[in-house]
DNA sequence: AGTTAAGTGAACATGTATGTTCACTGAATG
DNA sequence: CATTCAGTGAACATACATGTTCACTTAACT
């Protein structure tokens, strides 16, 4: 049993890792492009423009890839934070503010989101952090829900949960409104739901 | 050259008839189980109990099987006619009875409508028909939100153009919200944006 | 200078789908 | 009874994806 080295890997390591960051990250461009569901192997090695062998020797297996690529998009495109609507005190002002910083996060990152949507289904690691998302925006759009005075499945709650998912975005997308508009919407809706 | 045959087919083309039947009802039960995007040939021939060839001799690829679906499945589930609601007059009645029969309609083919959706962007044959059932939707949002003294892009209009949306429906739905309830808040919402 | 290991390039086995061809069966039809 | 043809069952070629193995190069490291 020969004498184990020391071997502190210093540039090979961090060569390591820019390799497996370009893998990462060409996930990521692809599952813009095409879908997750869509993003093969292949297609990702291709794009890294490294052999298709060394996407399974960093990444065991698609799922594994999918993951990494999920946790480091969320590092780059960080949804609003809910806490940064702690300290407005309740009610209007609070809920617009809200509103409108999804919005305009949905805005930006609305290529992802749209593919994450419709593959969620078909991709067993999208569904993790969508449902986590989701019942964030569900315990969020609960919080400014009391600020209008309503109880867990009150109307108030019930349309800003609604209002907050990307799905509603989408669909106010889809008729053109911006996001100052939307929100604008959304608030005249609370308005309703109040009497 | 032969003199032609007078072949007057009788029992046989019905013969026929009734497999490409029972091709298009298996193509429809794949759809809903599978989704558009995942049903194969191979399937469809499993489940209408006939070789895959046979599926090759009634239709040229998948786009057509799916085209005489898609046809097929819409004369067994017509969608709401907007014409029953020209009777009614404008206004509050009219809006809501329109909106809850979409809800149920939706309810009932709910199966498909997800399945459609998610599909669609990957699916061409899904594509036309769908486009085609958004403008009808949006066509009766904009009549019926001119009960609401609205113009064209008033926001009663764009509130009911989303509200007519199926994924609205499957957003409310998924807070648990029956039909009759979400119609109730929509109402809701269009009196917010009245005032 | 010798050792380590990330990445290469090619091959292989496996699976699943597409679309096409062929000889055959058997019931409907004339 | 002879003909027609929808459907059968099997085969074939093609394409593309997965996951694995192997010998090789080359640069980082001690």
């Amino acid at each position: 049993m020969a004498k184990t080295r020391r071997y502190t890997q210093r540039k090979r390591a961090a060569d390591r890792e820019e390799t497996r960051l370009r893998i990462v990250e060409a996930t990521m461009a692809l599952h813009e492009e095409v879908g997750p569901s869509a993003t093969t192997i292949s297609a990702i090695a291709q794009r890294a423009g490294v052999q298709r062998l060394t996407v399974y020797r960093h990444f065991p297996d698609e799922t594994a890839v999918f993951e990494a690529c999920t946790r480091h998009w969320l590092e780059l495109n960080p949804p609003p934070d809910p806490a940064a609507w702690a300290s407005h005190e309740a009610g209007q002002s609070q809920a617009r503010a809200a509103l409108l910083a999804f919005y305009r996060y949905y805005r930006e990152t609305q290529r992802m989101w749209r593919a994450a949507v419709r593959d969620e289904p078909k991709v067993p690691a999208l569904q993790e952090p969508m449902k986590s998302f989701r019942s964030q925006l569900n315990a969020l759009g609960e919080t400014i829900g009391k600020g209008f005075g309503g109880a867990e499945d009150s109307l108030p709650t019930t349309t800003l949960r609604h209002a907050l998912a990307f799905t509603t975005w989408a669909s106010l997308e889809a008729q053109g409104l911006d996001d100052e508009a939307m929100a604008d919407l959304v608030m005249a809706w609370l308005q309703g739901v109040r009497n």
